[in-house]
This record gives structure tokens, C-alpha cells and sequence, in this order.
DNA sequence: TACTAAACGGACTCACCGGTCCGGATAGTA
DNA sequence: TACTATCCGGACCGGTGAGTCCGTTTAGTA
């Protein structure tokens, strides 16, 4: 589609950018992932042009709409979660990995993204796509687990998907920082998926 | 407080209410509750006051703010939930009572008030009021079915809420309608809680 | 039927948000 | 230093939703 960071504005390869543009455009995208992560996607862009210390308009210069803005980060947020996936499809103890994927991943949850990332579907080819990569490597992994016999055999990667998507959503918007009642909820949602 | 039907506009016990007035009062709060139910509680009071087929002045004869409006619906919402504890605290078998409270609630939890009155914490201190009310009897069924060792001795009510909760919100948001898919899930926040 | 207090509804205000636009500032260049 | 294409910020626009207000309608009464 359109190289690294998609979701981007048009813009032509050949084209050099002012330094001050593109140092802008990365205090855009930190000042979203903050906003995002602590007030969620419904967040507005006036509050992300004055965290960045920019006008709107510069805003807008770089993302041609808020969905794209919140598409993007969302990707990032999404693909860091695939990572952590990654990470633990390479284990040869599948039970366990499944649990310290999902752990990561919570360490990192309290950021209100998360879930909204899971959530949010149909307004962005990319992130549907990046999506669809996270579930296939996830029910790799559940297949995995299940040959071992750590994941009971009558569940699906969507459902982990739901149950793990519905905790960092509501521990999130309660604002719970506290990693040990994370962890204690993440070790609920693993123990539902016990054979 | 206030009586019954809290959360109201205040008024004079003893002045008699036209018979339109009162009409049009119950025409408001059914309408409210499909349209948070089907909208959730994001949905404004012009769609709310037009499904009612009143003017806008009427929902706020009624009620004070729309947060007393969703406050109002949310206490009814949640009163249902806590009915549906009640019987299951009436079962002697209280593992199985357990799970049909949580399959009960389900059952009705398409309604996205459901999960919106779990989070909604802080801004009407009468949903608060119902909500401790909700915790104490799960709370108590908990504890019958960890005696009877049909539940996890390490578990809090307060984490079944979070469960459930979840799974409703994510359920209800990607407008799931297939009952079985519900009984899934709910099931699998069950088996969460098994010793 | 005539009267009036209660209730009605929708036009209006106010605040906010997404998105546009343009006069002014500045990075890069010679 | 002088020049200009690029980029900047925030004033502005259109739309939406919460909440108010008042001229009009109607339920209840005698």
C-alpha cells in the first residue's frame, strides 16, 4: 500500500520534508499515544494539538482525518501486541507462553488504546488487516497450547480475543494501575481456557 | 432519599400530576431504555425525546440532566440484574445457581445499559447505592458456592463483575445477537472461577 | 361551556468538536 | 543577507448535542 507508517497523508517519495515538519509530526503522533492511552480514542484533536505544542491545522497537515490519526496509532498499538504473540509462538512451552503473551500485553494495557484497538473495527483497511494478522498468530498459538493439551480443545483464538479485550477495557476505564490485580485478571481470563 | 423512582425531578408529595404528565413520563422512560439499550448510553436526548414522541422540554421536565436520565435507567437495569441474584440465591445447588444468574443476565445483556451500568461509577450516588446492593448479594452467592466447592476459594466477587462485565460490553458493542454465542462466553467466565 | 393552572414542544442559546483556510513565520539555499 | 517554497497556527465554519424559555395547548373543574 503506501511503505512504513501507512495511514499517512499522500505525500510523493521523492519530496524532501523541513526538518521542523517532520520533528512535528513525531510530537503529533507521541502526543496521540499519550492522549489516547489515558482518555481513550474519544479523546479530542484540540487536546492532542496542545499536548504536542502545535496548531491543529499542523494536525491535520499530517493525518487527513482524526480516524486516520486514531487508525495509526492504533496499528502501532496492535502491532506491538503481535509482537508479543511472536515472542511467544518461539517458546517450546506453549501453556506457559500463552500466559506470558497475554501478561505482556497487560503490563502494557492500563494504555486505553488497547482495547479500543480490539474494538474498533471496519473504518481502517490497514488496522483490519494488521488485526487479522494478530489473530492468525494468536490461534497459532492456541493450536499450539491445545496439542500440548495446556488450552481446552473447544475454544477459539476470537473468544481469548473477547474475554482478554473485555478485562483491559474495564480495568482500564476504571483507571486500575495496580500490575498485581492486572496479572490477577489476565491468570482469570488464562484459567477460563484450561482444558 | 426520595421515595421510589429516585433520580426524578423533585416534587411535592402531595400535588396531584395531570394524567398527559404522567403518561408522558412513562412514555420517556421506556424510550430511554430502548434507545440506551440499543445505542447505549452515548445516545442523545433528541432521539430519545422523538422515539417517546414528545418535545425535548418534556425529558427534562422529567429529569433533571440526562445524567439522571441514564442515572434512572441504569438503577432499573442494575435492580433486574440484583432480582436475578436473589433467585439464585435461592437455589440449593450453588454452583449451578451461580452459573444460571450469570446465563440469566446474559440472556438479556444485548441490552447495552448492561455493561454501561457496571462502569458508570461516581456521578449518581443512588446507581452507586444499587450497585453495593448488587456486589453484597453476589458476594454472598459466591461465598455459598466456595463452601458447597463449586467456586475458586481465591476469587472476589468484584473479578466476576469485571468478567462479565467485559464479555457483555464486547458482546453487546459488536451487536452479537446468537444466544449460543452468549451461553459461550458466559460459560467460559464460569469456568474462570472454578476451583 | 368557560376558565385556568399545568404541561407541552420546539426554537433558541451555548459549548464543543471535526475540519478548512490563509496571512505570517521559517528552514533551506545561494 | 536575501529569497522563496514549505510549513505553521489559530481564526473560522458547519454541525451536533445539552439544556433553557416562552407562546400555545389541554386536562381538570365548576
Amino acid at each position: 500500500m503506501k511503505g512504513p507508517g501507512v495511514a499517512e497523508v499522500e505525500r510523493d517519495a521523492e519530496a524532501p520534508r523541513r526538518a521542523d515538519a517532520v520533528r512535528n509530526r513525531e510530537k503529533v503522533i507521541a502526543a496521540a499515544e499519550a492522549v489516547f492511552a489515558e482518555h481513550g480514542i474519544e479523546a479530542g484533536i484540540p487536546e492532542i494539538a496542545e499536548k504536542a505544542g502545535v496548531g491543529k491545522g499542523t494536525v491535520y497537515r499530517n493525518f487527513e482525518s482524526k480516524d486516520e490519526l486514531v487508525a495509526a496509532i492504533l496499528v502501532r498499538r496492535m502491532n506491538r501486541f503481535d509482537q508479543d504473540i511472536l515472542d511467544a509462538l518461539e517458546s517450546d512451552d506453549p501453556g506457559l507462553a500463552f500466559r506470558e503473551a497475554l501478561h505482556g500485553a497487560a503490563a502494557r494495557a492500563s494504555d486505553l488504546s488497547f482495547p479500543a484497538g480490539i474494538y474498533w473495527a471496519g473504518r481502517s483497511p490497514e488496522l483490519d488487516h494488521v488485526k487479522a494478522r494478530v489473530r492468525k498468530h494468536l490461534a497459532k498459538l492456541v493450536n499450539k497450547a491445545k496439542k500440548s493439551g495446556d488450552f481446552r480443545k473447544d475454544a477459539k483464538a476470537e473468544e481469548v480475543f473477547i474475554l482478554f479485550g473485555g478485562i483491559c477495557r474495564a480495568l482500564g476505564e476504571a483507571g486500575e494501575q495496580d500490575p498485581k490485580v492486572w496479572r490477577r485478571h489476565t491468570d482469570l481470563v488464562v484459567d477460563a481456557f484450561r482444558p
